[in-house]
DNA sequence: AATGAATGAGTTTTCATTCAT
DNA sequence: GATGAATGAAAACTCATTCAT
């Protein structure tokens, strides 16, 4: 008898391997025999646990997107208070795990394919819609509707241009640059309505559902 | 006899039918035969006028890029206050002519593989540079030079984070808000200095050469 | 401990799984995959009870061959006259089971094998010979023995190229008008030498020796 | 400027060889490698002229039934009654081309398989319709209709019959036997209603359109 | 006895490149 | 200048076989 829980094992390895092998080749070669090789694995293995090289690259773009978001959910969790959830977005995004050289690198690659495969079109759209809506909700109960509307976009804007900078410049921020630039975003976004706006707002924080 | 400045115009023609390929296949799936096709060419003329796939590729990002910089320039010569020249760079990056649908994608697709091509990264890291230094240098006459570097990191950031959602959304911005999302970033960076600092700046503006 | 009879039990669900697939597939496409989990089996237990896909395939047309090989004998030794064994070749070969729909195209697929396999072919020979044997002692004692010849080759002729067909037409004959169109023939084959030939032939009918 | 009428003689060439893999080795052993060896060429050259090597497989079956048609067409064109029509058919059918060693094998091969490929099975549908509409035409102008319905099946049947032995056994029927038994049913089947019958039939023999 | 994990050879397909015309 | 025929390497995929459990 087989052993157990070789499945989710092997999947991972499978995963990581990949995600390692696009971030040193890029997406376009990011082949079957690169990926498994790495993996210390055959070719054929790939074909058994995932039916084929695409299911394999969704797969690990769905992986990469339930980290961030589990960092996410855990950061939001602890928050208390919508100025808290914003700034748990912003540290979730700007983990050091997410900083790690490479990492950003992989996403870039990952966002350039998203136009073109329906599934990872659908995977990023739950995940943004469901950040979207988290900055959405902080930002409107500290600043009036249409601003929010506003800074919720810039602010996701923000983030992604920080973190698409961090895979093309030779010496990306570090973190903390990267967080002290956030925050001074945030607190200018902020700030510009400091001026009676009544924080108090009745609606809770969207729920933190796992699809 | 052969038309006069045939090379050219088969460059172009190819570079022009790269763009669109990419744009709809993305990075990975832009064949020579696609491209070829494309352009209403055959597949053996991509060597005789580039050499080889990958250089046609490199001439297309260099060509996009000549595209944008020839845009910033022109704007850049129009500006007369470092506030515009802030103003003519976020112009030029969201032109209606760079926020037409599928353009976005391609700039992602060149992006990702910016790191994995030395000469993409050459290229890029080339006009980035450019950019970095025009923000910094206005900047730098408006608020204190510790600010202006941040400043600068800042709208770059904020630049091509507005530019990669373009790619990735269902509905992009239109430039409209673009532009006033970075107007309003724009004015806070300025505005929290608004305190009497001295915009006087003896520097002169970096020059446009071209590369 | 283990059910007795096991081994045959599974040889036998494997076989008939086999028939199953390469009806639906087509030979090339009967793969060891599709064949054990059409058996509800893994696919290792292939290579446990056969050794390899190949024995397999030798064993599930042994087996048709003796499934045939059985009903024609049963026929055989109720027929207690000449025209009676051919007839019991006839509707052994037309036998409700051998005309149910897909059972006509796996014969076919093991008869495209048969000059590309040695044991296939080791397998038809034994089987074919026997019935010609069959035929032609059958024959001889109502016809002249070159026209015996004659009629035991066009007799095997039109049962194969009757079955054939019933692989390729949309409308196979149903198994009635098959019957007809064998029965007329053989009247007509018998009945060309219907003039005065004597019919008692000394010699004893064939062995029905099973493989 | 490349050499032109190549691509006819391109197909012909790896049509050819795809028929001589197939007769050496068998439907599921014809493997693009050794197709492509066969004809001097190298394995890609099958993706450029057929794109696929199911479509070359069908251009190879089409091309089979075109050779058999013209040859069917020609002796039919010949024949100036309905007998000579009939027997047209059968000539054409057992054409010493068609009883080359092998070939007998390769028309099996793709008989196995038109179960499982549409476009095999409606090639072979259309051929087989043309044969037994020229079949019925030509009975009924010589025996009465229901019977003709019976000679013109079972005299396909015969000939796919002897055909398909032809492949099978060792010592296939010489093609002046062939004939001879296929002379003499057809004989038989007349010579039944020999007695009478108004052979003058005012219907036109159907037209040969090629397809 | 039976599984299914894992392999690796082999197959089809893709594709950039080369080159004669 | 331009074509598209042809190649061959590399890619993805298929699949029979092996084997530890």
């Amino acid at each position: 008898m087989p052993k157990v829980g070789m499945h989710a094992v092997r999947r991972d390895q499978l995963i990581r391997a990949t995600v390692e092998v696009i971030r040193d080749h890029g997406f376009a070669d990011a082949t079957i025999a690169r990926i498994s090789r790495r993996a210390g694995l055959s070719g054929g293995i790939i074909a058994h646990y995932f039916g084929g090289k695409n299911e394999l690259l969704v797969a690990s773009m769905r992986w990469l997107l339930r980290e961030l978001q589990a960092e996410t959910g855990q950061r939001l969790r602890d928050a208390d208070s919508p100025p808290q959830r914003i700034r748990a977005i912003i540290e979730a995004s700007f983990d050091a795990e997410q900083f790690k050289p490479g990492v950003p690198q992989v996403w870039l690659a990952f966002y350039a394919q998203i136009p073109h495969e329906p599934e990872l079109t659908r995977l990023h759209r739950v995940y943004m819609r469901r950040l979207q809506s988290n900055l959405l909700h902080a930002f409107a109960q500290l600043i009036p509707r249409p601003a929010a509307v506003d800074a919720a976009e810039g602010m996701a804007s923000m983030i992604d241009g920080i973190y698409v900078r961090a895979a093309l410049v030779e010496r990306p921020l570090d973190t903390g640059r990267a967080h002290r630039l956030m925050n001074e975003y945030l607190e200018m976004l902020l700030g510009r309505h400091d001026d009676g706006f009544d924080r108090r707002d009745p609606s809770p924080p969207p729920m933190e559902t796992s699809s």
